[in-house]
DNA sequence: ATCAATCTTGACTGATTGGTCAACTGTGTT
DNA sequence: AACACAGTTGACCAATCAGTCAAGATTGAT
């Protein structure tokens, strides 16, 4: 079967790919994707091998279409933060969405983890593409709002770096985290969003 | 051979032993364990694979030692933290040596988040021990300071996570940084030494 | 020089894994 | 009912990989 192809999906084919991606996300953000196996996501899809291999064509075909799904969620807080309005509820809102794409979407943000940890061989074009533009077009904002004096002065990609690091450790660390806090994550999240307001409250005043 | 002896090393022991974890690091910091082979690891320590077979028993014993190795360099700066000392400096003076383990071992750092990452398999003892333990000590230590008005108030051991967070992001996910800056990370180390100094500064003012 | 212990490796093995294929079954359209 | 095509799978294959083994090479103490 041709993913390319423009044809309508069946119902079936519907329900097989979600099943497939869904499982084969919860196996890639654990094992990673040389530790995970096509029998694990099979089987955990409900669905045979081969059957597997029926709606995609090879393990990698998979992990691109779980990756592609992903950037795109990934992308769309930081391009929504929109250059006119108030630059410190901005940027707290950005960090509140952020907290809580990790809070939602902890596989998700392993599964990305796992992929720039090994050095992001399949993901360097996004990277340094779309990812790159987007932030620099973005930096470019928060330097302006700076310049205004509306925030305290830093360097701006540093700033969304430091975002992206705080927000993305509770899901990725998660495991660190809950053993050392003792508290299931959920908990956890809590704190952390009454931690992140306020030092980024005093960050940028 | 039995690694668990306690006959004084060999020249030539010395010698395999450490090529073979220098080599180790950068294999498995770079594929993860599962994404790493023997056959990799013995070609980049120049011997033969029942060679590296020789020296530790299995792919794991391998790992094991790596990250036992790790571990203790890990906590040092953290332990090193001192109660009778300035409040502000011990902090800072922590981010600061926490930022050149980065900038020294970023391979090192990558070893552990790949393992966290994974959820932890292989070390949650040390999580739910050594480190849990150190971390609640000094959680105490800088809520002592808090308490004394000589450093802004916060959730303790957010505030140590979010230090971790900061300094391991650039050496965990240093292929993305540098993608999107552009740069070569030495210089990416330099500017994030001052951003991370002035975002300190302000938040435990 | 000898000899025992240490060190080294080519050639294997058994298990796992990504992927194929031919044959079979289910679906929906006429 | 009949038929074309979508969906499904057991059995298989070739490649890879962790680990073994027996035989040979090196080392160093005497």
């Amino acid at each position: 079967m041709q993913r390319s192809s423009e044809k309508p999906l069946t119902r079936i084919q519907k329900q097989n790919i979600s099943a497939i991606l869904e499982a084969a996300l919860e196996v890639f953000s654990v094992n990673g994707f040389r530790g995970s196996t096509l029998d694990q996501i099979a089987c955990a899809a409900g669905i045979s091998k081969p059957n597997l291999l029926y709606y995609f064509n090879s393990k990698q075909a998979i992990h691109v279409a779980l990756l592609s799904e992903l950037l795109d969620a990934w992308l769309y807080p930081l391009r929504d933060m929109n250059p006119n309005g108030d630059a410190k509820d901005e940027l707290m809102n950005y960090v509140r969405r952020k907290l809580d794409l990790s809070r939602n979407f902890p596989r998700e943000s392993r599964l990305f983890a796992n992929e720039i940890v090994q050095g992001a061989p399949r993901i360097d074009t996004f990277l340094k593409g779309d990812l790159k533009n987007l932030v620099d077009e973005k930096a470019k904002v928060i330097s302006g709002w700076m310049d205004k004096g509306l925030i305290a002065r830093f360097d701006p990609h540093h700033l969304i770096f430091s975002i992206w690091a705080l927000t993305q450790h509770y899901a990725d660390f998660e495991a660190q985290t809950s053993l050392i806090m003792g508290k299931d994550s959920d908990k956890i999240y809590d704190d952390a969003s009454i931690f992140l307001e306020a030092i980024f409250e005093k960050i940028l005043a």
